[in-house]
RNA sequence: GGGCUUGUAGCUCAGGUGGUUAGAGCGCUACACUGAUAAUGUAGAGGUCCGUGGUUCGAGUCCACGCAGGCCCA
C-alpha cells in the first residue's frame, strides 16, 4: 500500500527544491496552461523589470502579488498566459555604461562611436538576467521565460514605429517646446542629471525687482477698487527681471489670503494701492510707519505710511486682468489676468508669482493648463520663437533691450564703472515708469552650467508631444471603469494626474532607446513618419533613386547610429533627415500590450485575444509611469482601457521603517531569505501581514514566526493523519460517510471549511490575498488545529477501524486537501507537497499537481451556521469552566460532577444540549444542567441599549441610562413580565422602557462558583465525591504510564501489561473500579495488582505513592 | 511647496453604516496540561487609539487644522 509521507523535522527551503525540480520534470507550469486550451482567457500582463541590476527583495513582493492571482485564476479554470518581458532601454543604463567605461554624454561620437557605445550598453542591460530568473524560479513566480518579448529587439522597436505613425496620422504627435535648463554658452540643453552634478548650484548675487502690475479698471475687476482714480497694482516678485517683458500672467495660491494695502510708491512717490500676500505685509511695509496717516506723507519721507484695506482670498483674485508691464510684443490669444497655481507660497516674495511661460516649467505647466499664452515673436523664416535668442539676447522687437544678453554670457568686465547687468537697466525703467515698487540685491543658488560655468536660462527647446490632452476627457471616463486596489490611487494620485495632464514629452536626447521615426527636410516644411521597416525601406530606396544616398543600405538594426544615417527624399524632393531624438522608455513598456506580439505588423487576432488585460500589478512609483503609459496608449489607439483591474502595490521597508539600501546596509537579499526559510514562507509573510499596496516593514523574524505558527501548525496536523492514517491504512477508499452520521465536530469543522473556501473565493476575486491569507490563517490555526484536533484526538488512536473512524479520517482528509487547494496561490511550493501527500495516495483528484486542480466548490448543505454558533458556544462555555477550574486550583483530569448553566431563552438551551458532549468530554464533567427564569434563583443584571435608546432618547439618553443603572432585581421581572417598565427620568417627566430598550443577562447564581462572558453564564459544582476523586486517581495513573511508554520508546502501537504494588486504600479502590478504563487507555492487555513489586518504579500522585511495572508485551503470535 | 498614503499594546496588525469594558498574534510573567509535544490551555501586566479643536446624549470611527513617517511630483 501507498503510504502517506512521514517526516522529521521538515526542511522548507528544501520542499522549495524538490517541489522545483518536480514542476520541471513534469512540465507543470507548461501544463497548467495547456489544460486550459479552449477556457476563457485570463489577460496578465507582465510590467518588464529591468535586468542591470540585482534583483531585491521587494520585487519577491511585487511577484508574488502577480503570481497570486494568476494561480488562482488558473484554479478557476482560465487559462491565463503570461509572457515575461525585460525592459531594456533607458538612462540608467547609459549612466551606468558611462561609469563603467569613465566616460561622459560628451565622448559619445567622439572618443566612442555611438555605435560601440550602444553595444556597450546592449551587453549591460542583460547582465544580471541569470539572477533574474533563477529568483523567478525559486520564488515560484510562473511566468514565460523562454519567448520574453525584448524592448531592444528590432520587432518591438517597429511595433512601436507603427504605433507612433498611427499616433502622427491621428494627429496626435507635434513638436513643440518644453522648458529645460539650457546654457545658451554651450548652446545646448542641460539634462537634470547635469543639473545635479556636484558645483553646478552657485551662490550668486542677482537684482531682483518686485513689479507692480496695474489691475485694469473694468466692471469685472470693480471690486478691487473704492473709487474711479485709485490706482491698483498686483505685486509680483522675480530674481530674474529679464523675463519680465515675457510675462503672461500672475499666480495666486488658492486658500491664500491677500490684502489692500494704500501707500505710496518709494521711486514716484505717487499714490497706490497694492495686493500682497496677507502675511508679507511687514516685509515690504515698515512696521514703524503703521500709525502714521497717509495724508501727513510727504514725497521723500524716510517712513512711508501704510494703511490695510480688504482682504481676499486666491480664488477671489482669479481671473482678474491687468495691463502689460512691459507692452514690446501682443501675445496671440487673451492673456494678461490672474490664475491659480499649487506652487506658490508665502515663504518668499509676494504671494504672487510672475508667470512667464517661456522661462520657467512651472509656468510653462500653469500657463497650459489655463489656456494663457505664451509671449513669441515672428523670426525671419517665419517660425514662433522666444524674445530671448539662443545665444541669450533680446530679440528685436524688444526695442529698449533689443541685442542685450540676459545675463553676462561674452566675458564683459563686470568690475568696470559703467557696465550695468541687463537686470539693472530693467530696474531703472520700471522705477521710472511707477512699475517697480522695491528693487534689491539678492544672494541665492542657482544652478550653472557644467561646462562653461555660466548662469543657465531655463528655456523652450524643441520636443516631441504626444497630445494626451485631446483625449483627456476619455482618459478620465475610462479610468472610472479601472477597479484600482487601492481604490485611492485610483481616485487620487492617478486620477489627480489625469485632471492636471499635460501633453506627453516624447523627447529625450540620448543614444540608447527607441529612435523617433521621424525625417524632416532642414526648413521643417516636409516630414515623413516611419511605421514599419518595409516601408523605411521603400524610401530608401526612392532616395537611392533621386541621388540622395549613395547605395540602398539594409535595415539591420533600428537603433542609433544606423537610422541616423539614413536620409529619404521629401514629396518635393528636398533631402529630410532623422529627428535626433529617441523616445521616452515609457512609451517601450506602454507599448507592450501591442508589441509583445509585434502588433499591429502582425499576430491581428492574438492581440485581439489579450486585450486589455485583467489584471496588472505594480508598484505604486509606477502610477505616472507604467499605469499610465498603458492607458494612455491604449486610449489613444484602441479607445479602451489598458486592464481592468490593478493592483498597486507598496514599498518594502525594512524593520525600522527605513528605505532600504545598499548604503545603510540594511537590504534583504532574497535569495538568502529563501534559502533560509523556504519560498512559501516568505510569500505567505509578506502576503499576509500587511496589504499589498501599504507598505511592509519587513522583519525577518515576522517570517519565522510565519513558518512556526502557519507552516508548523499545518504540518503538525498533517503529520497527525498521516501517522494514524497510515496505521489504520486509511486510504479515502470507503464512500463518504454521509454528514448526518458523522458527529457534531466533523460537520461543525466541514461547516467552517466551507465558509471558508467561500470567504477566500470572495476575497481573490476582489484582489485582496491579505484578507484571504489571514482567513486561511485562522482556519487552520484555531478551528482546525487547536480545536477540531484537540477535540478529536482519541477517535484516531483508539478503537476499532469502524464508521466513525472513517468520518474522523474522511473529515480531517477533507480539510487538508482543501486546504492544500486554498494556499496554492500563496505557497505554492508547500500546498504542492501537501497536496500529493494526501492524493497520492488517496488519488482522489485525477491530477498530478496541485496547481492543475480546480478550485474547491462550496458543498451544498454544508454550511451551517446555527451549528457554528453552536460551536462557539461550546467554546465559551469550555473556556468558562477552565478558567473556574483555575481559580479553584482543580486540575482537569480530575472530574467534576457537573455544571449549571443559567438559560433565559429556549433557543440558547437547545444549542447547547446540542454540543453537551464536547464541553463535558473537554472540561471533564459528567454532566450539564440548565436552571431557567421560573427558578428565581438567578440575579440578573441589566444594561441599556445604548444603540436604541439613543435614537429614540437622543439627548436624554444619560437619564435614561442613569434610570436602568438603577434598577433592582424586582423592577428587572417586573419588566419582563409585564413587557414594560415605568422609568423616572426628571420629576415630573417618565418614560416607559421594553424589554428591546435593555440587555438583561443572568450574572450569578448565589452559593454556586460562577463566571460569565458576555451573555453567557456557567456555575461550576465543585464537591468531590469518593468516585469522583477515584476516577481523578485513575487518570492520573494513566497519564504517568503514558509518560513511562513515551520515555521507554514505546511505539504508539505497542501493547503492554502492568503490574502495580498495592498501597494507600484510594489508590487501591481506583485501580480496582476503573481497571478496564485504565488497560484501554494505555494499550495495556493486564493489569495486576501484586503486594510486593521489586525493581518498581515510583510515581508520585499528589499525596499518593504509586510503585509500579510495565512490560511490553512481544507481538502475539496465533 | 502640492497630491496621495500611513499613524491603535514593546513589535506586527484587526477594529461595516458612531453605542459606553478597544481586540488578536508574537514577546514578557505566573500557573496548568501532556501519545500533535520545539505544540497547547488559563490568567496577568502592558493603550493620552499621533495632537488640538469641532459635530453629537455618545468619537478609535465623522469634520477642520496641525504633527510625524513614506511615495510621487515640483
Amino acid at each position: 500500500m501507498v503510504k502517506y509521507n512521514e517526516y522529521k523535522n521538515l526542511n522548507y527551503a528544501k520542499v522549495g527544491e524538490e517541489v522545483l525540480e518536480f514542476w520541471k520534470q513534469n512540465n507543470i507550469f507548461e501544463k497548467s496552461v495547456s489544460t486550459r486550451n479552449g477556457h476563457e482567457n485570463f489577460v496578465f500582463y507582465e510590467g518588464p523589470p529591468s535586468a542591470n541590476g540585482k534583483p531585491g527583495i521587494h520585487h519577491v513582493m511585487a511577484r508574488a502579488v502577480k503570481d497570486i492571482f494568476c494561480r488562482y485564476k488558473t484554479l478557476k479554470g482560465y487559462q491565463v498566459n503570461r509572457k515575461g518581458g525585460w525592459d531594456t532601454h533607458g538612462l540608467p543604463i547609459e549612466l551606468q555604461v558611462e561609469k563603467e567605461l569613465g566616460i561622459t554624454k560628451e565622448d559619445i561620437g567622439k572618443t566612442i562611436s555611438v555605435e560601440e557605445y550602444n553595444q556597450r550598453c546592449r551587453e549591460t542591460v542583460m547582465r544580471f538576467k541569470h539572477q533574474w530568473d533563477d529568483l523567478t524560479e525559486k520564488m515560484g513566480y510562473w511566468v514565460d521565460l523562454d519567448n520574453p518579448y525584448i524592448t531592444f529587439e528590432n520587432e518591438y522597436i517597429e511595433s512601436c514605429w507603427a504605433l507612433l505613425k498611427r499616433l502622427y496620422d491621428k494627429g496626435f504627435l507635434y513638436k513643440g517646446y518644453t522648458i529645460q535648463p539650457y546654457s545658451p554658452g554651450a548652446g545646448t540643453g542641460l539634462s537634470s542629471h547635469e543639473l545635479n552634478q556636484p558645483g553646478c548650484y552657485q551662490m550668486v548675487k542677482d537684482t531682483t525687482i518686485v513689479a507692480q502690475f496695474e489691475v485694469k479698471k473694468i466692471t469685472r475687476n470693480m471690486f478691487l477698487f473704492e473709487n474711479e482714480e485709485e490706482k491698483v497694482y498686483f505685486l509680483a516678485w522675480t530674481t530674474t527681471p529679464w523675463t519680465l517683458p515675457a510675462n503672461t500672467a500672475l499666480a495666486v495660491g488658492k486658500g491664500i489670503k491677500y490684502v489692500k494695502v494704500k501707500s505710496f510708491n518709494p521711486y514716484t512717490f505717487e499714490p497706490i494701492s497694492v495686493i500682497v500676500g496677507k502675511d508679507l505685509v511687514s516685509r515690504y511695509f515698515n512696521p514703524k510707519a503703521a500709525d502714521l496717516a497717509l495724508a501727513d506723507y510727504k514725497p521723500g519721507d524716510k517712513l512711508i505710511p501704510f494703511k490695510v484695506m480688504e482682504e481676499f482670498r486666491g480664488s477671489d483674485l482669479a481671473g482678474v486682468e491687468y495691463h502689460q508691464l512691459m507692452p514690446y510684443v501682443q501675445p496671440d490669444k487673451p492673456a494678461f489676468r490672474v490664475i491659480v497655481g499649487d506652487f506658490v507660497t508665502t515663504e518668499d516674495g509676494t504671494g504672487i508669482v510672475h508667470i512667464s511661460p517661456t522661462f520657467g516649467a512651472d509656468d510653462f505647466k500653469v500657463a497650459a493648463q489655463n489656456d494663457i499664452p505664451a509671449l513669441m515673436v515672428t523670426d525671419e523664416n517665419g517660425k514662433q520663437v522666444p524674445i530671448v535668442d539662443k545665444q541669450g539676447r533680446f530679440v528685436s522687437d524688444i526695442t529698449d533691450f533689443a541685442g542685450m544678453y540676459v545675463k553676462n554670457y561674452t566675458g564683459e568686465d563686470e568690475s568696470a564703472p559703467d557696465y550695468k547687468p541687463t537686470d539693472v537697466k530693467i530696474a531703472i525703467k520700471l522705477k521710472e515708469e511707477n512699475k517697480a515698487f522695491k528693487v534689491e540685491k539678492y544672494e541665492h543658488t542657482y544652478p550653472h552650467c557644467w561646462r562653461t560655468d555660466k548662469p543657465v536660462l531655463y528655456y523652450p527647446l524643441d520636443s516631441w508631444f504626444i497630445k494626451t490632452t485631446a483625449v483627456k476627457d476619455r482618459l478620465i471616463e475610462l479610468n472610472k471603469t479601472i477597479n484600482w486596489k487601492p481604490e485611492s490611487t485610483g481616485t487620487g494620485r492617478f486620477g489627480n494626474w489625469l485632471e492636471n495632464l499635460v501633453d506627453w514629452n516624447l523627447s529625450r536626447s540620448r543614444y540608447w532607446g527607441t529612435p523617433l521615426p521621424i525625417w524632416r527636410t532642414e526648413d521643417g516644411d516636409e516630414e515623413i513618419c516611419i511605421g514599419s521597416i518595409a516601408q523605411l525601406t521603400e524610401e530608401i530606396d526612392k532616395a537611392v533613386e533621386a541621388g540622395l544616398m549613395d547605395a540602398a543600405v539594409e535595415v539591420k538594426d533600428l537603433h542609433r547610429p544606423y537610422v541616423d544615417n539614413i536620409i529619404l527624399e521629401s514629396p518635393s524632393g528636398k533631402p529630410m533627415r532623422r529627428e535626433l531624438d529617441l523616445i521616452d522608455v515609457w512609451f517601450d513598456s506602454g507599448a507592450m500590450p501591442y508589441a509583445q506580439w509585434h502588433y499591429p505588423l502582425e499576430n491581428k487576432k492574438k492581440f485581439e485575444a489579450n486585450f486589455p488585460a485583467d489584471y496588472i500589478a505594480e508598484g505604486v512609483d509606477q502610477t505616472r509611469g507604467w499605469f499610465f503609459t498603458l492607458h494612455a496608449l491604449a486610449v489613444m489607439l484602441e479607445d479602451s482601457v489598458a486592464y481592468k483591474n490593478v493592483i498597486a502595490n507598496g514599498l518594502v521597508l525594512d524593520k525600522n521603517g527605513n528605505k532600504m539600501s545598499k548604503r545603510l546596509g540594511n537590504a534583504i537579499d532574497p535569495f538568502e531569505m529563501i534559502n533560509q526559510y523556504g519560498p512559501d514562507a516568505v510569500r505567505w509573510y509578506m502576503i499576509a501581514n500587511a496589504p499589498p499596496w501599504d507598505n511592509l516593514k519587513f522583519n525577518p523574524e515576522g517570517v519565522v514566526e510565519t513558518q512556526r505558527r502557519f507552516f508548523g501548525t499545518l504540518q503538525n496536523t498533517y503529520s497527525f493523519f498521516a501517522l494514524y492514517a497510515n496505521l489504520d491504512k486509511f486510504t479515502y477508499a470507503e464512500a463518504d460517510v454521509p454528514l448526518e452520521r458523522r458527529t457534531e465536530s466533523d460537520r461543525w469543522i466541514i461547516s467552517k471549511l466551507n465558509t471558508l473556501v467561500q470567504e477566500v473565493d470572495g476575497y481573490l476575486a476582489d484582489y485582496d490575498p491579505t484578507k484571504a491569507a489571514r482567513a486561511i490563517q485562522d482556519f487552520v490555526v484555531d478551528d482546525m488545529s487547536n480545536w477540531y484536533v484537540r477535540l478529536n484526538r482519541k477517535r484516531f488512536w483508539k478503537g476499532e477501524y469502524n464508521e466513525d473512524k472513517t468520518a474522523a479520517y474522511q473529515t480531517l482528509y477533507t480539510c487538508l486537501e482543501t486546504i492544500a487547494k486554498l494556499i496554492s496561490p500563496i505557497a505554492p511550493f508547500y500546498a504542492e507537497q501537501l497536496f500529493r501527500d494526501l492524493n497520492g495516495v488517496s488519488n482522489k483528484n485525477k491530477v498530478e499537481s496541485v496547481h492543475l486542480a480546480n478550485f474547491p466548490k462550496v458543498a451544498d448543505g454544508a454550511i451551517d451556521k446555527d451549528l457554528e454558533e453552536r460551536m462557539q458556544l461550546a467554546q465559551t462555555v469550555s473556556s468558562l469552566v477552565h478558567s473556574l477550574r483555575k481559580k479553584e486550583m482543580i486540575k482537569v483530569r480530575q472530574p467534576l460532577q457537573r455544571i449549571l448553566i443559567p438559560v433565559l431563552n429556549e433557543h440558547t438551551k437547545q444549542q447547547i444540549q446540542a454540543v453537551e458532549d464536547l464541553i463535558m468530554s473537554e472540561v471533564n464533567v459528567k454532566a450539564v444542567e440548565y436552571i431557567d427564569d421560573t427558578s428565581d434563583i438567578l440575579v440578573k443584571k441589566i444594561k441599556p441599549n445604548f444603540k436604541k435608546l439613543g435614537q429614540v432618547f437622543g439627548p436624554k439618553m444619560k437619564l435614561v441610562a442613569a434610570a436602568v443603572q438603577q434598577m433592582d432585581q424586582n423592577d428587572i421581572a417586573h419588566l419582563e413580565r409585564e413587557g414594560g417598565f415605568e422609568i423616572m427620568l426628571t420629576d415630573d417627566e417618565t418614560a416607559v422602557l421594553t424589554p428591546d430598550d435593555v440587555e438583561i443577562s443572568s450574572e450569578d447564581i448565589p452559593g454556586w462558583l460562577v463566571a460569565s462572558e458576555g451573555k453567557l453564564t456557567v456555575a461550576l459544582d465543585i464537591t468531590l465525591t469518593d468516585a469522583l476523586k477515584q476516577e481523578g486517581i485513575a487518570r492520573d495513573l494513566v497519564n504517568r504510564i503514558q509518560n513511562l511508554r513515551k520515555d521507554s520508546n514505546l511505539e504508539v502501537q505497542d501493547k503492554i501489561n502492568i503490574t502495580l504494588q498495592r498501597g494507600e486504600a484510594e489508590v487501591n479502590a481506583a485501580v480496582e473500579n476503573y481497571s478496564a478504563y485504565i488497560c484501554a487507555e494505555t494499550q495495556a492487555q493486564k493489569l495486576d495488582v501484586v503486594d510486593e513489586l521489586p525493581d518498581a518504579t515510583l510515581l508520585d500522585i499528589d499525596e499518593y505513592k504509586v510503585f509500579i511495572r510495565i512490560q511490553t508485551v512481544e507481538s502475539t503470535v496465533f
